[in-house]
Order: structure tokens, then C-alpha cells, then sequence
DNA sequence: ACACTTATCGTCATATTGACAATAAATCGA
DNA sequence: TCGATTTATTGTCAATATGACGATAAGTGT
């Protein structure tokens, strides 16, 4: 007989954010420093407990707020999967709903002596074990980048990591951060520029650095993604990573 | 300031499972008959309370037995989403994580006066609003329907939904039901046999029906889907749905 | 044996990819 | 100011994959 509603368990839920961002070719990872126990003074995600009165997805972005002391979080928020209650917090039953954001870099309240202090971290040395996290947040991260690769194969929200307007080359550079593959410029271009419904060319473009200018472009509408609705399948056929 | 963990707020957490199978060419779903309030006689989606030291795969392997009636589960089970734990339930807020099963098609305990009864129910029909269901479930259902259709671009579990041995007929129906289109019947079993790591031929055939006989095909050991491990992309590229 | 049904193999035009040449347009350094 | 260098962008070409469909194979039902 299952559990009458007069008598249902009940557990501690929080909420858990991945948030990635792409830094000097590299992914990186928002991490903590934790201040209590358990895993104090251990870097962890953001997160934490889930209010009452509040959704999964306002949780999660409350909490990245907080804890990353930035307001207004920019970037793509979903959820990515629920872990537990069983065997992942030594107090206890927990079970943690983890999200995943995609974003371009931003600042974040670095460390004082009394605050928690957040800070970026490559996501290559958590998978290599050369950075240790609390909790099995570990394999939240790995879950995270999974997902992350393959969104950006269908999905547009490899611009999700690039600010309003971008070049080709800097979404290409997403795409080799988050895959840790080197693209064909020139194919990536052919394919970026030439997917339908993908990218709009805004017209101006980017100056400064060394080389000939790269055109700045910006997602087309039908590929712009809102809080809380799906995301649209753009890339058809999607642009696969390079397999080896 | 966070809820400290000496006082977090606790929520009652539920496990949902949308079961898919195919039959008679059109994509099922399970369903219960409720006889309990809320909703008490109006269908739902199988499920219940998580127990105190139980996981989630479990407790969705465990409510769906429980409610089918059928003690060893077929198919493919996957977490899909957690939906809450606001404004889902009359009672107060619940947490509900909920699950994806791609099955071949099995016999479920049908209603009794008593029992709760399970039965298959057309998607379609609860797509159209030509049924109802309790809670939120019209909404879990329909992104289960969207998890599943995307899975068979990619992945082998078109095969989730056939038994050991099937034919690429067989297969190709599979894929027709779930994705409501017809396709190729040639390029279909092209792209199914020619896909490296995807079938291997059993030798045998299926005989019987009218029509020649066609060859019985079973997954590849690389196509094989453990529960638990994330399923490997197998299609590659991916077969994917016409546009239109 | 013949009609019918389904499976499987082939063909061909078109679309997409992967590898790489060539040109364009800026910055940098002497 | 003039290359040299760097990056962006446009093309080319062969290999691969797809979509549409013809033709053949091998059963069942009469």
C-alpha cells in the first residue's frame, strides 16, 4: 500500500546550479567555497534549500544570486535533473534539483574573509580530479556538461554563452570550449551562416582586434530562447561534434 | 540569508511515470483511474509518495509495478523532469520527479471494483483534450511525448519499444507511431541496416505474416541500454524527423 | 499458378560535410 | 608607408547522406 497523503515523507529539497561559462577558451564552472559544515571550506555549486512559496526555477536563480552576488543573472537557465534523497548529504536525506545555466562571463563576488566567495573554474580540472567538490557534485557536473554538448549540436544556446552580438569566430570558440575540439573555421562558418532561422547579420562589425573584421550577428527570433520555454531545435541538420 | 539546515523547509516528493508503448500504430500512454480525492475517478499518471530511504528510479520502478500490477518492468527507464512544488496539487505543495518508460507493449491490471485499474490510453486523445487527466499531468505528459520523439533521433531506444528480436518493419512503425508520420520503408531500413553499431542480424527470420518473411534484428552490444547509464548516441548522423 | 503483400536491394538527383585553396581587410612592426 | 601577419570570408571538390522511387525477392491466400 503506498503511503497515504495523511502521512507522506517529507524531505529537504534544494536546488543546485551548474552555471558554465566559456573563459579564455576554456569552460568553466561557478563554484562556492562552503562556510559550514558539511565539506566547509570545500568548493561546491551554488545552491541551497528550496522555499516555501517558491518554484524550482526561481529557487535556482535566487540562489545563484545570492551566492554569486550578482542581481540580475544573465544567461539560459533550465533545469537538468533531480538526485537523490539517498546517499549524498551525511545529514540526511536530500534530495537536490540541479540546473543548469548557460552564460557569457560575468563577475562574481570573489571571496572576502567572511563571505563565501564564488569564482570560475575550469570544468577540465574537476573531470581530471585535479579539483575536489563537495557532495556528488561532481557528477552533477558531468551530467552538466553532457548536457551542454548536446544542446549545442541541435540548439542555438551556443550563443547563450556569447553577449547580444557576436562574431562566428566567437561562437566558434564556444563551441571548441565546450567540446575541447578544434572546428574548421571556414565550415563552421559555411554552416553557422548558413542555417536557416539561426543568426541575423546586424550589419556592423567588430573592430580592433588584429585581422580583417568579422561581421557581428545576433540570434534570429524564431532562435531565441525565453525563460522557461523550450528551446528550439534550430540546427537541422544539427551540427554534430566531431566524433573520435 | 538561506534557510539554515536546522530548519529547511520540507516537502512531501512524488515519482510520476509516463509509460509509452506502442500499439495498433499509435503511441500509448499509461494511465490509472484515481480513487482517492483529489480527483478521485478521473485518470492520472501512475505514481505516488517517495519512501524514507528509497532512490528515485527506485520509487518509480516501485509505484509503477504497484499500479500496473506487473512485477518486472520492461523497457527503458529514464528520469524526465521535476515539476513544483508550487500550485500543482489542491492539497499544498508537492514535489513531483517526474519519469519517462519506453516499453514494449505489456498487459496491466485492468480496473476491478476495487482496484484502481490500469489501462493504455492513445496520447493523441489526451493531446486533443479528448481525455482528461488530474493534476498537471496533461503537461508532463506532453513533454514526455517531446523527450521521447527526440531520443529516437539520436538514440537506439526506438528499440525500447520492441521486444528482444524485431524486425526493421517493426522498428520503422515504431518511430511512425511516436513521431505521427509516415516514412520511407526503403530508406528507413537503409539508414537502420547501414548504420554502423546500431543492429546486428540474428540470423533468423519472422514468418507468418503475409508478405516475405523479414529478418529478425536485435540491438548491437554497443546499442544496448543499461538502466542507469546514459544512453549512447548511436545515430550517427542522427535520423531525423521530416519537417514540416 | 496467380494475385497480393511485405521485405530488400538499387538508382539517381540533391543536400550536407570535411578538407583545404584563395582572397579580403584589418593590425603590427620596421 | 610598406610589407608581414592575422583573421574573416568565399570558393572548390570529393566523399557521404538523404529523399524519391523503380525493381526484385519471397512469402501468404485463393
Amino acid at each position: 500500500m503506498p503511503a497515504a497523503y495523511s502521512d507522506p515523507a517529507r524531505f529537504p529539497v534544494t536546488v543546485d546550479v551548474v552555471a558554465l561559462t566559456v573563459n579564455e577558451g576554456a569552460l568553466h564552472v561557478l563554484l562556492i567555497t562552503r562556510l559550514i559544515e558539511p565539506f566547509c571550506g570545500e568548493l561546491a555549486l551554488p545552491g541551497g534549500f528550496v522555499l516555501p512559496g517558491e518554484g524550482l526555477r526561481e529557487a535556482a536563480a535566487r540562489e545563484l544570486a545570492e551566492e554569486s552576488g550578482v542581481a540580475q543573472i544573465p544567461g539560459y537557465l533550465e533545469q537538468l535533473h533531480s538526485y537523490g534523497p539517498q546517499g549524498r548529504d551525511p545529514r540526511g536525506d536530500v534530495l537536490t534539483v540541479a540546473h543548469l545555466l548557460l552564460a557569457p562571463n560575468f563577475p562574481v563576488l570573489a571571496a572576502g574573509s567572511d563571505a563565501s566567495g564564488a569564482g570560475w573554474y575550469p570544468v577540465q580540472k574537476l573531470l581530471d580530479g585535479e579539483l575536489q567538490v563537495a557532495f556528488d557534485h561532481l557528477l552533477i557536473v558531468s551530467d552538466a556538461v553532457e548536457r551542454a554538448r548536446s544542446k549545442l549540436e541541435y540548439s542555438p544556446l551556443g550563443a547563450a554563452f556569447c553577449g547580444e552580438e557576436f562574431t562566428i569566430a566567437q561562437l566558434r570558440a564556444v563551441y571548441e570550449a565546450v567540446w575541447d575540439t578544434r572546428l574548421d573555421p571556414r565550415n563552421f562558418h559555411r554552416k553557422a551562416t548558413g542555417t536557416p532561422g539561426f543568426l541575423v547579420d546586424t550589419g556592423t562589425v567588430s573592430g580592433g582586434e588584429a585581422g580583417r573584421p568579422a561581421a557581428l550577428f545576433r540570434l534570429a527570433d524564431e532562435a531565441r530562447f525565453v525563460p522557461g520555454e523550450p528551446v528550439r531545435a534550430v540546427l537541422n541538420p544539427p551540427l554534430m561534434r566531431p566524433r573520435g
